[in-house]
RNA sequence: GCCGGGGUGGCGAAAUGGCAGACGCAGCGCACUCAAAAUGCGCCGGGUAACACCCGUGUGGGUUCGAGUCCCACCCCCGGUACCA
């Protein structure tokens, strides 16, 4: 894409005053010009070797092709992208790919308000987003792109299902789901925000359906380890909670009168259970029918019907309501431990979902327990010693157990351990861990998905496509009205099939493939993504996996990035990828906010569009200037005002090759300048290499400011300079690359410089010859002198209290100590 | 609630326990110009006539010769999560 900058401020200023003469810099037609060249000599398409250099893999999140680039995208990927230009000119063979994750619910929406066919919105969308992103002047090797709605692309996303069938990790099962009653479809979970649906802002319900899973809950003990992987904390952390493993027990209890029912109950407390007063179970649990008593009945089927109705947030937010959140059954279960009835009550503080949707309800250790008994009038005992005068509250902490007969005195743990053992050994019940995490609902009721590879058969159940017979396509001429059942299923053509087992009449399978399937895989792709005979070969996943560098949003801590390492480890069970994850490195960059600071959006009227920033400043100073606003990890608001610095700053730059000062031969004079750009070459390094791009680029600014007085005078030592200038064009090359690639150009430099290896600073030119230490006296400092770094103490002491100010602190006080770090201080401790 | 990340000039920010505010925006002054823009030079935390001095990194304590940085307690903002037994 080429911009016209004839129109605006910035590129079209006429230069005076120390640029006279010279031409000013004017990003859009080198920019275009080097996109141009770069693409026809295929510059950055990756071989999968190269002789001498070792392979990198370095990834950035693919985008949705919602059909505009977002500031969103530049400022995820432009700077994975200087990241991975620095590692090639460090010696590395980098792959560094982009693709579309093109499944998805928006494509639907477009078309149903009456547009185009999905197909053609997202293909369309595609088309544009590419132009777009190849106005950013990444490296990315298009020769690999990827598309995810593409039949080459999902043929394998539809093999890895069948794959995860065979092993037995993908199954069907009655489950709700979340539900929107006005756009008549369920939603993917994050679809829905704050119990509403984002589209419709209608609350969402819960509603039970047949439904597809991946057993991801196989691998949760494994999804918690991040065993060697270089990630940041949080994110790890992200995931573990989300994982949510608890250690506990689980156990029967009979229900009083009826010997054939017992309540299994999951605890992580079970040296608490002298101290339960009541259980509970879900509104939804199963027994709830049989053990409730005639003259309960009425009222809790009228409980259980209003929690039926109840929405999410009302279920939530009951915090008023406690006298309203549950019912009696009549029953009583038996607790084991002593033998007492405890009343069964229903509640709605009590999930089905997690653990057995029974507890064994303990208030005195348990606060949702101690609210519910207040509420209730039931009787609360403690078995924990709360420390001394501790409140009317639940007590949680550890403790010498009390009331609590045979576990009197034991702390917690052990009191854990002594409880866990007497119920294994009566047989009552045992160990058990419990996971939050669930397993992962893959199918969705919507037109625009990879269709879920599957035959239901009366006679042979439920049977995978073969693989011979992938991909199966997802048929064009559809209704995709919202009417609630899957569009496919409308499709008679479609529905209708032989069974590959049988022979017989079957169905297909309707669903469509939540399209985080199709990301949990993509990174596998690239590396052969022209592979029409398997995800891609075994060859050139040797060469490339797992991905040394990712980096993307941390929104996807819980999800696709949790997803992505459970395909990897089914994979890995499969043979087929080195290691056990997919992601070596991963760096989450922060979100980019509207100048007012908040989220960018159409309805705020807040979204700076990147394609305007392009024309008017040119990509180079775009990108430099989203790595310029502050750390990439933490994100913040777009500044509209302040990129105007950046653009000075490169047409000093530019100033600086083309119109340099009178160069003389005057190497004591070129010292300082060399020391400079040495320093800064030391420093720029360490800066890319730790993602912290904004120092990266503030360094360069302060030397091109030296430069700068160096042009000022008027004229400079033509090595020094001539060093600085090579050195600084060196070091643009991954944050600004058609500038730098001009640049490299006008000083003589050869095709290409992305091709050129990262300079090696000289140590000896990295210190100065006298810098500037503090002097201070007890801790405030009263004098500046100018010594060697590694000038003695002796000196820097005779240096320093021959300062004027220095003394007169000192005088007539007794100097208790003195301390000295070369370099940097010297401070005099007096009395 | 819980978990995580943050509070430093007017603003975005920088700072291996060692001169707080690098770099940039905005602002002010000067040069160039008939003028403006652009460009260049200088100033730019507060108090103060001051280059001396005092105060200053959310608040209050502490450790240290020395704390934005380490420790304890608290306040506020932003993200994630939501009764997980």
């Amino acid at each position: 894409m080429t911009t016209d900058p004839t129109t605006d401020a910035p590129a079209s200023a006429a230069s005076h005053g120390a640029t006279s003469g010279a031409t000013r810099y004017q990003p859009g037609p080198i920019e275009a010009r080097w996109q141009e060249r770069w693409e026809r000599d295929g510059l950055y398409r990756t071989p999968d070797h190269v002789p001498g250099r070792e392979n990198r893999y370095h990834l950035t999140m693919f985008p949705y092709p919602s059909g505009d680039l977002h500031v969103g995208h530049w400022f995820a990927m432009t700077p994975s992208d200087a990241l991975a230009r620095y590692f090639q000119m460090r010696g590395w063979n980098v792959l560094f790919p982009m693709g579309f994750d093109a499944f998805g619910l928006p494509a639907e929406n477009a078309a149903i308000k009456g547009g185009k066919h999905p197909q053609e919105w997202t293909s369309a969308n595609i088309e544009r987003m590419r132009g777009q992103m190849k106005a950013m002047g990444t490296m990315f090797d298009w020769d690999r792109e990827v598309n995810s709605s593409a039949p080459d692309y999902y043929h394998w996303t539809q093999w890895w299902f069948t794959q995860l069938f065979k092993r037995g990790l993908a199954y069907q099962k009655k489950a709700t789901a979340n539900w929107c009653p006005d756009c008549n479809t369920t939603l993917a979970n994050e679809q829905v925000i704050d119990g509403r649906c984002e589209r419709s802002d209608t609350i969402v319900v819960q509603r039970e359906m047949e439904q597809w899973f991946f057993r991801i809950t196989e691998y949760a003990e494994e999804l918690l380890s991040h065993e060697g992987l270089d990630w940041p904390e949080h994110v790890k952390l992200m995931q573990r909670n989300w994982i949510g493993r608890s250690e506990g027990a689980e156990f029967t209890m009979q229900v009083q009168g009826q010997p054939d029912l017992g309540i299994r109950v999951f605890t992580t407390r079970p040296d608490t259970a002298f101290g339960m007063t009541f259980a509970v179970l879900a509104p939804e649990h199963e027994l709830v029918d049989q053990i409730t008593t005639p003259e309960q009945r009425s009222a809790v089927e009228e409980f259980v019907e209003r929690v039926r109705r109840t929405n999410e947030i009302d279920r939530l937010s009951t915090e008023a309501a406690l006298d309203k959140r549950g019912v009696f059954t009549g029953a009583y279960a038996i607790n084991p431990f002593n033998e007492q009835p405890v009343p069964i009550y229903l509640a709605d503080y009590v999930l089905t979902s997690y653990g057995t949707g029974a507890i064994m309800a303990v208030p005195g250790q348990d606060q949702r327990d101690w609210d519910f008994a207040k509420a209730y009038d039931l009787p609360i005992v403690r078995t924990v010693t709360p420390p001394e005068g501790w409140g009317d509250e639940a007590y949680t902490g550890d403790g010498p157990a009390m009331n609590s007969q045979w576990l009197d005195g034991l702390l917690k743990t052990e009191a854990i351990q002594k409880a866990i053992a007497w119920l294994e050994e009566r047989d009552i019940g045992e160990r058990k861990v419990n996971y939050r995490l669930r397993d992962w609902l893959i199918s969705r009721q919507r037109y625009w998905g990879a269709p879920i590879p599957a035959i239901h058969c009366e006679q042979c159940g439920i049977v995978p496509v073969p693989e011979d017979q992938l991909p199966v396509l997802l048929p064009q001429d559809i209704e995709f009205l919202p009417t609630g059942q899957s569009p496919l299923a409308l499709s008679e053509a479609f529905v209708n099939v032989a069974c590959p087992q049988c022979g017989g009449a079957a169905r297909r399978e309707t669903d469509t493939m939540d399209t985080f399937v199709c990301s949990s895989w993509y990174y596998m792709r690239y590396p052969d993504a022209r592979n029409a005979d398997a995800p891609a070969s075994p060859e050139a996943i040797e060469a490339w996996l797992p991905v040394d560098q990712y980096t993307g949003g941390s929104e996807h801590a819980t999800m696709h990035l949790l997803y992505a390492r459970f395909f990897y480890k089914v994979a890995r069970d499969m043979g087929l990828v080195p290691g056990d994850e997919p992601f070596t490195r991963y760096y989450a960059q922060g979100q980019i906010l509207g100048p007012d600071g908040r989220r960018m959006s159409k309805s705020r009227g807040n979204v700076v569009a990147p394609d305007g920033q392009v024309a008017k400043w040119g990509a180079d100073c775009f990108r430099a200037y989203l790595m310029f606003l502050g750390p990439w990890d933490q994100g913040g608001p777009y500044d509209v005002d302040g990129i105007v610095g950046v653009s000075r700053w490169l047409s000093r730059v530019w100033a600086a090759v083309t119109d340099p000062p009178t160069l003389v031969d005057a190497p004591e004079a070129g010292r300082s300048l060399l020391i400079d750009a040495h320093s800064t070459l030391k420093k720029v390094g360490e800066h890319y290499e730790a993602k912290h791009f904004n120092t990266a680029i503030a360094g360069m600014m302060e030397l091109t400011n030296a430069l700068q007085k160096a042009r000022d005078t008027g004229e400079a030592d033509r090595a020094a300079w001539e060093e600085s200038v090579r050195l600084l064009a060196l070091m643009l090359a991954p944050a600004c690359p058609h500038l730098a690639e001009e640049l490299w150009e006008r000083i003589g430099g050869g095709y290409s410089v992305h091709q050129q290896d990262w300079p090696a600073f000289d140590p000896a030119l990295t210190v100065r010859d006298t810098v500037e230490i503090a002097v201070q006296v007890n801790g405030k400092v009263r004098a500046r002198v100018e010594l060697a770094p590694d000038a003695s103490e002796d000196a820097a002491r005779e240096v320093a209290f021959a300062d004027a100010n220095v003394a007169g602190q000192v005088q007539g006080k007794q100097v208790v100590r003195v301390i000295y770090v070369p370099g940097r201080l010297l401070n005099v401790v007096v009395k």
